[in-house]
DNA sequence: TTGTATGCGTTATCAC
DNA sequence: GTGATAACGCATACAA
């Protein structure tokens, strides 16, 4: 026997297909006895609504799709925990799409899941060719826009200020007395959080008084935050600090500077960004900044949702982002 | 203009849909020029297909569902990653949704991903309550089983023998010099791989003449694995080596460790299991198993890809998990 | 190679 | 309250 259809549940029951389709959705809308009839032969023929015919007749999917830039670390996995979690408990299904931190692959899948359907869309960052936010606004489709704070009013988006981050960085790292600091940051092409700590980070260097701000753009993983670090120290004169755009790339940089002999925070300072579970077992622990993952992602439940049922576009939020003290920063040896 | 169709786009291009359709699916039996005027129309009017629609008239998704426990930490990421590229490649979107290691949650996920028509199932361990297989059979849709080995013929597994890998991790600890050993495990309970984990240890424990192991079962936290330790290392004979069901959990450990002021390796030694990016920054880095990860991701899709299209049921495989030795594990100190 | 016509499973709009 | 029946957007068998 194939999979059972709503006509089947129905000729089962005794009833027309309306009335199994009313009483599953509408229960309120039918009488109680037919109800349970219907209730019974869903049962007994153990029915699933096939999502097809309902997504074409209802026009909706009840699926929010996310498109991240990778799964392969947990820099985004607890911000989706949480953001499928508050979801689910509205009965919408997360779709989650992986772009690793490619334009085109990105496009690729947000298009793939607009043609899915899905009723609103999760993006990371705010940078990606302006087609694509052509094709959501025309299909006004809802989408909220994590990991930034600024849309510059286009957008939606629901994170916390990266620059500002960055500056705090810089600071914290020059009131430990640090003067000659560097910086490993993930590739900043498309990347905007990756752009933004750079550029954050450049510019209070200069406003301190520091002399340009080395930086070292790297992919996004432990192996080639290690090989980044291995050239900044290996290079020119060694800095006595290294700040780091996510916690792995610092993780990385520790290897660097252990197989160099260089004691963290002794010898080098480095600090990470993120602060995923990671950051707390490296020894030294990592000193770093601290995202606020589950925030964002409640948030980004809540307002995708609002906006969907409401088809009211909500507002942006920025929390803060957080300084976290642990021990792979220390003032510099004299 | 709201989303366009296909007849949209039929118009567009002064062609009828199902030369469109054709256009999209079967470029070759089309000709030339038309395509093109096809694809001109599509451009322009940035057209998308309808999902639903789709779906209800090719009785196919074009997509895999996955279930996984957690994407809260990294266990799964590397898997799921190379799962989800090696569908895409392939055209098939990959949906994740995540049980939390719970099985009433898991079988709603499973429900859910059957309800939105998912071609094929991606599913973590065999243990789950028989009525999701009779569903799984009924409906006669391909699945997937990672990481265990023993479907005991019913299921096609794609993983590696939990059993025996806690065998030899019991077998080197043993190697190594240690007779009073103690072991942190995943919560058992509808977790079939932390299950085997445990048994396997166990066992080989008796083999060697040990005194009974001690388990203790732990969530998945690096708190609870931190907790955990802590009440091995508090009550009763203090062990001088502790096998943990995981990484996190023996990241935890290793905070306990030193929060008693034991030095790992040389008061304490400690292993872990996955081998997860987490396992190379602890301090010590972490002597544990590496499970097969990127290999049952891409099998997984291959098999199920080739289910789905053949209507063949796949072999199971069985990959080796590898011991890695890094430095958490030392001989106990006399 | 292209067009016509039908059906996929569900919801929604009508009558009854 | 309930039952016909018309969309919904697409793929495909068949005809041309």
């Amino acid at each position: 026997m194939p999979t059972p259809t709503l006509e089947d549940v129905a000729r089962h029951a005794g009833v027309s297909t309306a009335t199994v389709s009313r009483a599953i959705n509408t229960p309120d809308r039918v009488q109680e006895q037919t109800r349970l009839r219907v209730e019974a032969a869903i049962k007994t023929l153990s029915y699933t609504p096939n999502f097809g015919g309902q997504a074409l007749a209802s026009r909706r999917t009840n699926t929010v799709g996310a498109v991240i830039p990778t799964m392969d670390n947990a820099i985004f996995g607890q911000a989706l925990q949480v953001l499928e979690e508050s979801l689910a408990r509205e009965g919408v299904t997360l779709l989650v799409a992986t772009s690793q931190y490619n334009r085109e692959r990105e496009e690729a899948q947000v298009r793939a899941l607009v043609g899915r359907g899905v009723d609103g869309l999760i993006l990371i960052g705010a940078e990606r060719p302006p087609a694509i936010y052509d094709m959501l606004d025309q299909r006004e489709l809802p989408y909220v826009i994590l990991w930034v704070s600024s849309g510059e009013g286009r957008h939606v988006t629901i994170g916390f200020d990266n620059d500002a981050a960055a500056r705090m960085v810089v600071q914290r790292v020059y009131d430990a007395g640090h003067r000659k600091i560097a910086m490993i940051v993930g590739v900043n092409a498309g990347n905007d959080r990756a752009m933004k700590r750079a550029e954050g980070a450049r510019k209070m260097c200069a406003e301190l008084g520091l002399p340009a701000l080395r930086i070292v753009e790297s992919s996004y993983t432990l192996e080639a935050g290690e090989y980044a670090a291995q050239q900044i120290l290996s290079n020119g004169e060694r800095p006595t600090a290294i700040i780091c755009g996510n916690d792995v790339l610092a993780a990385g940089a520790i290897f660097a500077a252990r197989k160099l002999g260089l004691d963290v925070p002794r010898d080098l300072s480095i600090v990470g960004f993120d602060d995923i579970d990671l950051a707390r077992v490296t020894l030294p622990p990592l000193t770093t900044v601290r995202v606020p993952h589950r925030r964002m992602g409640r948030t980004a439940a809540r307002h995708i949702l609002d906006w969907i049922r409401s088809d009211q576009r909500p507002d942006s939020v920025v929390y803060d982002a957080e300084w976290v003290e642990r021990q792979s920063l220390a003032p510099p040896a004299m």
